[in-house]
DNA sequence: TTCAAAAATGAACAACCTGTTCATTTTGTT
DNA sequence: AACAAAATGAACAGGTTGTTCATTTTTGAA
């Protein structure tokens, strides 16, 4: 094995094309791997030559998700390191964030709606937490703000964010990445004049 | 029928009962009705007597939980309707909004977890956003802030809401509902100070 | 081009789950 | 006691699962 890596990485994307496709018009409850197998095409034996399950599927596909992000959101950390977390490049900083998520929306919004797989809304908020966390630490601002509990601030933000991230795919990506970083500072001074 | 209520309420909540039961121990997708009955001590037949899915069982409770919490919150809302939504007893309504969350935890738990179906965080939320519409819509301080769309308001702050209630859930409750609505002022302020 | 290894196929298999039916028994109400 | 609703047990066909095995196709390297 290895030789034939091309082969193999071929026939997975085509599962996981037809897997996407379905997932589109059917929950993931309802898909049996024979299904998975006719829409691609293939023996369903075939199928269990690369995935032990649909569920080591699903389960291989979020991760390669997180990863694709993971590295993008890495990438973007590394640019704007040098800013304060709450500071000048706050909103240039978030419209990178929404540009970079907006390339795997098609695979977000199947997940994260109800066709997708239980708990993954907190997979995913916790992948994202963990880069928030690196990035709230090396702010020097930060510590001295204490008394709030790091676990708790990071679900409410990655949440909020989440929730904002959202709506926009449920709105059908109507804005532009821009355009939801500025609706995204507008939030955070509306909570402000109370 | 209707004379025999009270029997039928009883085999349904046997039947919750013993399905919660299972929930904590292995997900949604891999528990059977067989199963159900068997923990329920009752011939299977019963259980398609009473639901006509794991998924019907699912729903059922699932709507129960948003009634149940609904009134709860309407209750809350026509005392603290004197208040505005952002002013004096804000952490009051806070907290009386975690002391009635905190008594549906049990479900919340699992609903909200991987043991739960896709898509809840979501079913969820939206039920929440409706009442907090309604509350800001009658806060008249409201209106003359706008700039920010109301849909992606509400995604956002009860996003960062559910956020907050995920990760007490996640760290078993050990905060009082008083103690996490002034987490949550402080997290609020917090963000102020950018 | 040839050839061996890897991948894909087709078919079969037992085991399990589903939803439904039906005759029978148990339970609750009057 | 008598009637009606609820529960039972058993059986049923239809479908899904994961695995096996012999066979064919595809691939990359000699």
């Amino acid at each position: 094995m290895g030789i034939y890596a091309d082969k193999n990485r071929k026939t997975k994307q085509l599962i996981q094309r037809s897997f996407m496709q379905m997932l589109e018009s059917k929950p993931f409850e309802s898909i049996t791997v024979g299904e998975i197998a006719k829409t691609a095409q293939m023996n369903r034996g075939t199928f269990y030559l690369h995935y032990t399950d649909k569920f080591d599927l699903l389960e291989q596909m979020e991760q390669q998700l997180f990863e694709d992000l993971g590295s993008h959101i890495d990438e973007l950390q590394s640019r704007y390191s040098v800013m304060h977390t709450f500071g000048e490049g706050q909103e240039e900083l978030a419209a990178a964030l929404f540009r970079s998520i907006q390339f795997h929306v098609p695979a977000l919004k199947i997940f994260l709606g109800d066709h997708g797989r239980a708990g993954f809304h907190i997979r995913f908020r916790d992948a994202l937490a963990e880069k928030v966390r690196s990035h709230l630490e090396k702010d020097e601002n930060f510590h001295a703000k204490g008394k709030v509990p790091m676990d708790y601030l990071l679900s409410f933000i990655t949440s909020a964010f989440l929730g904002l991230i959202e709506q926009w795919v449920r709105n059908g990506l109507e804005k532009t990445p821009e355009e939801m970083a500025a609706l995204y500072m507008n939030i955070i001074s509306f909570i402000q004049k109370r």
